[in-house]
DNA sequence: CTAAACTTTCAATAATTTCTGAAAATTTAA
DNA sequence: TTAAATTTTCAGAAATTATTGAAAGTTTAG
């Protein structure tokens, strides 16, 4: 298979598993595009390679940022950011689990920690309860899955695991 | 808190949860009314409950059932369709996994597959080999989490991660 | 059978999300 | 400073995804 078409194989599938995951499709595709250059790009190198805008570059590019899952690089002589990606895929899981967690999972729990006042002892009330109570159990045990991910580095993860490296 | 209040809050919050993992929020909100009901509900239930049309709600209880996270349900006597919910949360985190795992990560892994026969020695290339192998392996490793996770028991995997149940 | 009860489908429409491109803002070299 | 280079913003347009509702399909009681 030539290399181009490997490329673009990939940066679509990239691109496909973000965004059934819900992220957007173009800024998972501009991280495969950064993932698989050996060296830094520009927005335009970016626009090129994705026939996309500007703004929508510039925007997805500012999200992977704020993910810290791409990095910006200067160039001496040279005025225009370059971008790069993180390309530790153990790193890449780590950072996106943090995101994930800060962004979906805590929000949750804080509803769950709202409505557990509910009064009443009906039996939709008592089932209300017990809902709530396992939702909140397996969320905490959500977080915590996603701390240790976190904290482990990989060799102890899989060594944890009980798989070989 | 009232109890319509607090159900309203948990059916927004388990919809917005839902459709930021890129699951259809009224899929996740219908999941989430049958989640609260002590008894399976009908068809013209959800729809009243939710404010949704017959098709709308046919659709996704259609996909709940096939996610295996929703049951039928039928009542002697009566020719509709009663639906509940899953309400083991542990249950429900496994079959949410082993369908994510079948509808996102195989087709990656699959992709990956093919990509990994390109051609080639430059750095472009050398550097596309890199990214496909630890994208495979960061991939396989995450099917066989998943993989235990299905397979162990709640308990199991608690006392596994050294915390009390 | 027949017809009522119920479920499913799907083309049209609505809602939401993403993208564009040009203007505004910012940065920096000189 | 000044002005060229670059980045950011954002209103409108385009694309995508979700929803409706009515018609078609299915099932079952009688």
């Amino acid at each position: 298979m030539k290399l181009s078409e490997a490329q673009q194989k990939f940066i679509q599938g990239w691109g496909q598993l973000g965004a059934s995951w819900g992220i957007n499709r173009t800024m998972a595709q501009i991280q495969a595009v950064l993932l698989l250059s050996p060296k830094p790009l520009c927005t335009d190198d970016i626009m090129e390679r994705l026939q996309i805008s500007r703004g929508n570059a510039n925007m997805n590019i500012r999200e992977l940022l704020s993910w810290g899952v791409v990095y910006k690089s200067f160039i001496p002589g040279d005025r225009k950011e370059y971008y790069y990606s993180e390309k530790d895929m153990w790193e890449l899981a780590k950072k996106v689990s943090r995101e994930r967690k800060k962004r979906e999972l805590e929000p949750l729990v804080r509803i769950l920690g709202e409505v557990k006042s509910v009064e009443g002892t009906s039996e939709e009330v008592k089932e209300f309860r017990k809902v709530v109570k396992s939702a909140g159990s397996m969320a905490k045990r959500a977080e915590s899955v996603l701390d240790l991910v976190m904290k482990l580095d990989e060799n102890i993860f899989f060594k944890w695991m009980g798989k070989k490296k």
